[in-house]
DNA sequence: TAGGCCATCTGGTCCT
DNA sequence: AGGACCAGATGGCCTA
């Protein structure tokens, strides 16, 4: 049994607060870690007293008469005399008033804290690539997410459906290059594919069919993120790049593929890869056969953008006569799992192309 | 071991 | 006054 990373961290982490808090327990638990975080406390009141007590002092100014005692740090004649209200001495009471503020604006902040997860959490839910193993990091999720909306827009947009490789490249947009394998691995589609100068390479029939999805209309440069691999789609940083051919660009997902852009296409008679549901949800269709596979389970749900409007028919990029495929592993959130909201939601972008 | 990611604590600021 | 929000600091875990 493995803890989760949350657990872990909170069991190990040094302010022993409270992630395992629950209502029942604050108290005692609270009491517990005043004792535990008094050193900690005792010294940074000494360190206010000598730096700024303002915030401390204005805390508590009813009761503590008893110690009315204001401290002068007469030797001092280096200092100047402070200004405004004279400060008071930290007594034992006021200490406890202190502590047991900072307590609960500490449980607070954790509350809000894991709220802000929670939702982050539902965020990577609705996001292509859910996987309860490999989590996407928050920046990432919010990256992906800002990505998946752009592309979703874009569809609206243009009233046509995107070609994978161009979807890909909207989604993986400024993305680091682990989170841009991940979206790779969902489409079982190397990521040296939808690379911008590798595409070019790309024979016509496999060229992106939107330009619109190729490159976002706005610049989307990421100034000040914090390492060179976010913000650019360079294939530096993807694949650590070696000499390549097309085959291997395409591999292995457009192997047995159809053309992108022609559903229709009479071509076509091979099994895909990977398998497109009739919604539109990617799922790895066989039990995992490859490390990667193994130890990634994915899910791509972008039924609204993908699957939903083919060329002509709005249907989706890949013949409903695909197999469907499954995994059945545990971990992965099927779009079965998303709320009566998301479905409906996909509905109605779903009537809004068979409007159109 | 460095760097990335994370949870938590903390003090400041703003709002109700 | 108290709560929400924010950003900086800190330390732990994990991975390349």
């Amino acid at each position: 049994m493995t803890k989760s990373y949350t657990e872990q961290t909170m069991m190990s982490s040094e302010p022993q607060d409270s992630a395992t808090w629950t209502d029942e327990c604050q108290r005692s638990q609270n009491e517990q870690d005043m004792e535990k975080n008094n050193g900690a406390l005792e010294s940074m009141h000494g360190g206010l007293e000598d730096d700024d007590e303002d915030g401390l002092n204005r805390l508590d100014e009813d009761d503590e008469e008893e110690e009315e005692e204001e401290e002068e740090e007469e030797g001092d004649d280096q200092k100047p005399k402070r200004r405004g209200p004279k400060k008071k001495k930290m007594t034992k009471a006021r200490m406890q008033r202190f502590k047991m503020r900072r307590h609960k604006a500490n449980a607070r902040e954790r509350n809000r804290m894991h709220g802000l997860n929670d939702a982050l959490e539902s965020l990577r839910k609705v996001v292509p690539c859910y996987s309860k193993t490999q989590k996407l990091s928050k920046i990432e999720t919010l990256r992906l997410a800002k990505n998946y909306i752009w592309a979703l827009s874009e569809i609206l947009r243009s009233g046509k459906s995107p070609d994978v490789i161009s979807f890909v490249q909207a989604l993986c947009r400024g993305l680091s290059q682990p989170t841009t394998n991940l979206v790779a691995g969902c489409l079982q589609l190397n990521p040296r594919t939808f690379l911008p100068e590798q595409t070019q390479e790309i024979p016509s029939h496999m060229q992106p069919a939107s330009a619109s999805f190729a490159a976002h209309p706005y610049s989307y440069q990421t100034p000040g993120l914090p390492s060179p691999p976010y913000g650019t789609m360079d294939s530096s940083h993807v694949f650590h790049v070696k000499p390549h051919s097309y085959g291997s660009a395409l591999e292995p997902f457009f192997e047995t593929a159809l053309p992108l852009t022609d559903c229709t296409s009479p071509s076509f008679d091979g099994p895909l890869s990977p398998p497109l549901s009739v919604n539109g949800n990617f799922s790895f269709k066989h039990e995992p056969s490859s490390e990667f596979e193994k130890n990634y389970a994915f899910t791509m749900h972008y039924q609204a953008a993908a699957g939903l409007a083919g060329p002509q028919g709005h249907g989706p990029i890949y013949p409903s006569s695909a197999p469907r495929c499954e995994i059945p592993m545990e971990n992965i959130m099927s779009y079965e799992g998303h709320t009566h909201h998301e479905r409906v939601m996909n509905a109605q972008l779903n009537a809004i192309f068979h409007e159109s």
